[in-house]
DNA sequence: CATGAATGAGTTTTCATTCAT
DNA sequence: GATGAATGAAAACTCATTCAT
């Protein structure tokens, strides 16, 4: 293995070490030492893959998200061959981000916890923000194709995402069969433009 | 001024402090003696009237929580004189629970982080599941009225809180002119039932 | 009752309450308001009644010794009406002492403690050094009936004293069954004496 | 200096420190800082070395335990090449005992306060329990030479030890002189076991 | 006499980060 | 690259004591 190979391997480790330790304690509780241990690394060396502790966390969401995104493009093109989504493609994409990421365990506990690092740091916050536009970006192309105009297009697919993510929250205080879960998600569009719309 | 009302006026002057300092920074970097300066008191004097810095915030989130709930009952009542609600004032009382709750700036920020330090501390967590459960028992009654089934008026009413705790985040990362603030209520109810209903 | 009599009953219940307080803790991890609180009464009024904490303590080793001085002499009283003692009287007396003092679970712990304290405390050690004394002249006056020579009398007064205070700190460690409890008192004054008097 | 010799001398150190520092205050009373300000070394290095000041404290109790019976065993080689001891050598390695330990300023210092703090702390209690125990082994096994019964012989050697601890801490409140230092051990085991024998 | 609010000094402990080996 | 010794700032919490009421 080459060098470079090597060091992404180790850098890897750690992300997937602090993983492991966010599911454990909240991130200003773990120490450099706790995400070492879990990385089976040397302390001293997390400061030489990376610039600090903060860095870490930067460098784990980018690999989250980035993961996430690519998981939904494949489902999508592995099941709607077609360019275009039609109301059902759509649909079942909405009810798959629904299952499996907002109600991913790991994903909401650990996203809860950063939205919350996310608001004094303004690291974070423009990662977060960088993140969730890329995600708006790519809702918006899917609600682009049953609503025309594209101000209320942005409005929609935005607002498709914050809800998705009071369900993300909602699962960490309450079971998903307290929640709806299957949804009418052309209606959902529809009733949350009624009024915008006008 | 009697020793009683002394004690409840300190009370409530480090709650607030507590409030500013969180405005400011996260609450784990908040130290008790930063609350203490805000509430222009002793440090010493926060562990007289409290038993530890959590038990501040587990204060704070009871008399949070209580202030809003009597904010809501008070408007519904001067504005709806009627016992039943009926459509026009669940929607009313929809739409302003969003505009005045949700799209509360300090409100979002605050509680972004509450959540977040709910997780790996149970006490806070059983406070937040308390209220939100209040808060669900409240939103139930008025859903109650549209919806015969019993079952699915308690999942509509919970997921409504949850969408609206969704505006709320997003809130913090995206400007509410993003965000579709003016909705068809009665519409997302049934939209959100339609399949759940099956 | 005479405000002197009250103040005298608010004292002994304080030090009954130091008392107390010390069979649970350390004494420098009794606080005030421990002993205020088994005491019943406001700890503030502690600050009333005696200088400081110190001052308590000291009070509470003045009373302690006064007690057991006045039960030594009140068994000796009714046992042995002659004036002055003979081998078995003595022998009796110091079984006593080992058995009702040296083996008392609280007093051994109590002092043990108090010991300690003395060491770095000039007070405590003066009002120890003054007690033992006391005691130390007691006991002489026993031993003097049956040593000649007032030093080595002394001395062995002292040695008995001593040897009572080691078993009392071993009962802590040890079962009192694990040590001898029954010994030939005049047998141990001229073994103890052998070699000295040369 | 390899890393382990290092991390060996700095421990000493550190236990080095704490012995001056409780020659100076009470252990109690020391803070970290100051057994660090002996030590030359950064408070927080002690943290890195011992758990917490406890530790400290426990590992010193074995290290002087230890250093005492090595130079008890060493006394003892030295003089008495003979593997059984006779009286003469009993006799000789008694008087060693209580001049050179239980006389010992530092020694009866250090010890008495120890005592105090095994009272309410269970790990102290028990490792001086542990040392007591293996002395009482050690003593044990030379009084068996001079008394047959197993039983009175475990007795009188714990007995012994009792008694020059009581020596040991009354030669802080008095001088040595007051006390009888030379004495017929072999006579006190007699007297002292007369009664039990019964 | 009695109360309890207020003070502030002092303590243990944690930890990110640095750096010599 | 890897190790672990060392640093020092900062935090929560305790408590004797004072004092106004």
């Amino acid at each position: 293995m080459s060098k470079k190979v090597i060091r992404n391997e180790r850098r890897l480790q750690i992300l997937e070490a602090l993983h492991q330790c966010m599911l454990e304690k909240p991130f200003y509780q773990t120490s450099i030492k706790d995400i070492a241990a879990k990385a089976n690394v040397n302390h001293g060396l997390l400061h030489y893959y990376f610039e600090n502790k903060e860095d870490i966390l930067i460098q784990y969401i980018e690999h989250t998200f980035d993961q996430y995104f690519i998981m939904f493009e494949k489902r999508f093109e592995t099941r709607f061959k077609e360019p275009g989504a039609n109301i059902k493609s759509f649909e079942e994409q909405c009810r798959w981000m629904i299952h499996e990421i907002s109600f991913n365990k790991e994903f909401s506990r650990i996203f809860t916890e950063i939205w919350a690092l996310a608001l004094y740091n303004h690291k974070i916050m423009d990662k977060m923000r960088k993140h969730y536009q890329r995600w708006h970006d790519r809702i918006f192309l899917l609600v682009k194709n049953f609503v025309k105009d594209d101000t209320t297009a942005r409005r929609l697919s935005l607002t498709l995402i914050a809800f998705s993510e009071g369900m993300s929250l909602f699962s960490i205080f309450f079971k998903k069969e307290d929640l709806c879960t299957d949804m009418d998600f052309k209606g959902l569009l529809n009733s949350l433009a009624t009024r915008t719309k006008q």
